[in-house]
DNA sequence: AGTTGTTTGTAAGGACGGTTGCCTAACAAA
DNA sequence: TTTGTTAGGCAACCGTCCTTACAAACAACT
């Protein structure tokens, strides 16, 4: 044996790793089991035992703690007639917490809505933002904040937030311009004078997370591209948010989607436009509401088809190498139905599948959000649902 | 309070959760001590237990089951003047197990490598496969495997394989088309038959985590591009390897690249080819090995950096939307240097940037591949380093 | 040289989390 | 009524990590 090679060096960075104690197994085991209520529904602790591979000891003692808090309630016996002693049912109290929501993708107000631990909505509210920047518009929003947690009747589970801009996993707000906030640590802020549970994360990844839990996602890869006035993505990849490296995932709507030189869509959509980054046939002078409005107004039917088509071919362009490279399951698009429903819709899956192999494409789905406007809100809440429980 | 929306239904599948267990926390943390240990080298006690967060007595008794094993070896006192007792300094000993690893892209020979623990080569055996498919081409493997774990001097931890085709989590190989591999336990074959442990993975995803381990990645995400016969990609995000929703993830090869409209390169690239996959203008018609060679044969120096600055050209606008949607910090191109290397490389960064956004196109490197020719092998060493010590 | 303060590594005891084994309660079927 | 099966609780045990306490080794100061 002789040495045929030097060994190559390691030169990386360490990975994150944090050491793990027995209590943090405890807390992901009591996640497992709300997991399991959440979205199985209820269940008895025999059946929660066979389920998660714990014991029925195990189970029993996790089920009284999560008794104690009131988070789950007994519901009774199961009356199926079956053999044996029947269980008692144990289920996640959708009345036991609420949460707060907030979504500050709209420029003009501050959407914001009351939620119990279902998603469903029990209140809702907004406030004027329009204009208000930098420490106003967080004022503004700690004031919708405020109001919301005043309005909920059962004690808050904490405080989600989706706001634009590019936010790390602290919910400190790198830069969101359309706010003029850059390096501003908002979950910290807005959790010190609420004294709650502060989670804040980009719009676009609320909203996928929202598609990720509520949207009946079938397979392993969710993309969620939110279009209003500007165009965003959200990816979801093994149960967990894409982050990038620089917090950055999922900025698409920057990319070059219409060429100078491509003769392709030319007729309905013109020359690539200038776009507020500065640079020419960004997707987002194509696919934003505002773009597309223009771009369709004053045309008839047909013409509005055919404009409306030609821009899901340049979105289906932009998303075959993204769907191949993950092998996604979901593309999802949220924003106004005319607009992204019809054709736009149509052209965009077909040229997806025209340009990836059968492999990929024969598996994507690509389709509007089931989710509806308050798609963003809902995600805001699984964002302190998966915070505060582990539940996603 | 009233009910302003109905709840709406969890209509997903539930994620794959596995309870957690005391001794899977030991596990983590036994794999914390080893990974600091093999990027960073040679620590005494007190120093593990500082960087991990545990107490030095766990890490003295983490420690001390690692010795027993032989995984690592005191190498007497540290000897720098500071106050107070000197640690004794503990390191990984890179000869306590040695891995072989398999490289199965080439189509003509399998190339097998015995590595140690550090990573390097100790021994080299190929071994000819050319036109040998389903069992034939398994039994060739396995015959290399065995002279190879023959060549070791030292117990083998395990075999590592990195093979063309879709493969799933649990080495068995789904499909690769060209060894006639159909729904293959790959992994659970050569393991029952060499009775050690056998990892499997797809070639792009081992070379993937070989520049991940060993090539010097700067930060969160990576994309290694494997050009050799076909086009393939492997993606780490966050330390972990993208599989995919049908372990297709990185089936880059036949996006679509080069279109029917596009004038784009249309001179020296010409019209879009038929691929093997029965679509035209996939990224393999233009970027692989034998693509290039066969577009540059006969021209002079300025038409060889012509051509290839298309192809370039057509690689950074597949990239760009992948770059931008993850995030990646990193791309690295695996394959020829004199074709990858000059102005493809440069041209498909430079298109890159034009297509990007400056927060993500100002972070992203693209460059070629650190490891050279072995990276497979090394990767494939990887994938056993991981699979058995937890050590990426 | 002796003392003091710092640092390393080990030992003993406690807290926590999970398991196994055994018990009783409740029910269906024979 | 008996038998077999299932649910849930109790006690004892094992593994893992923590805190606290201690001996050893060394530098620096008196």
């Amino acid at each position: 044996m002789t040495a045929v090679a030097d060994p190559p060096q390691p030169r990386r960075a360490l990975r994150s790793t944090a050491k793990v104690l027995p209590e943090h197994a405890r807390a992901s085991n009591r996640s497992m089991v709300l997991q399991l209520l959440f979205h199985a529904g209820p269940r008895s602790r025999a059946e929660l035992a066979r389920a998660t591979g714990l014991t029925r000891v195990t189970i029993s003692d996790l089920v009284a703690s999560l008794l104690a808090q009131g988070l789950v309630t007994e519901l009774g016996q199961q009356a199926d007639g079956k053999v044996g002693k029947p269980g008692t049912l144990v289920g996640l109290d959708a009345e036991a917490f609420q949460i707060v929501a907030v979504d500050l993708a709209d420029d003009e107000r501050v959407h914001g809505a009351v939620l119990d631990l279902s998603g469903a909505v029990r209140e809702r509210r907004t406030a004027p933002v329009g204009g208000c920047t930098g420490a106003a518009a967080v004022e503004v929003l700690l004031g919708l904040c405020r109001e919301l947690v005043a309005a909920t009747t059962r004690p808050v589970l904490g405080v989600g937030v989706g706001s634009p801009g590019v936010i790390d996993l602290s919910g400190r707000v790198l830069q969101a311009p359309n706010r003029g906030w850059y390096d501003l640590p908002l979950a910290e802020q807005l959790s010190a004078a609420l004294e709650l549970p502060v989670h804040v994360a980009n719009d676009a990844d609320t909203a996928a997370l929202g598609e990720f839990t509520w949207g009946g996602a079938s397979g392993n890869g969710l993309l969620v591209l939110t279009v209003g006035g500007g165009v965003g993505a959200g990816i979801v990849l093994d149960g967990a948010l894409v982050q990038g490296n620089e917090h950055a995932a999922g900025e698409l709507g920057h990319v070059t989607a219409l060429d100078e030189r491509d003769e392709h869509d030319r007729a309905p959509l013109g020359r690539p436009e200038l776009c507020a980054c500065g640079r020419r046939g960004c997707l987002e002078t194509v696919l934003s509401v505002p773009a597309m409005r223009r771009r369709i107004a004053g045309l008839d039917a047909a013409g509005r088809n055919d404009a409306l088509a030609s821009v899901g071919r340049r979105l289906g362009i932009v998303l075959a190498p993204v769907v191949s490279a993950l092998n996604l399951s979901e593309v999802v698009l949220c924003g106004p139905e005319e607009l992204l429903g019809g054709p736009l819709r149509d052209a965009a899956l077909a040229t997806l599948r025209e340009r990836t192999i059968p492999v990929v494409s024969s598996h994507v789905q690509l389709r509007m959000t089931s989710l509806g406007e308050h798609g963003a809100l809902s995600g805001a809440a699984v964002l302190v649902l998966s915070g505060q429980l582990g539940v996603t």
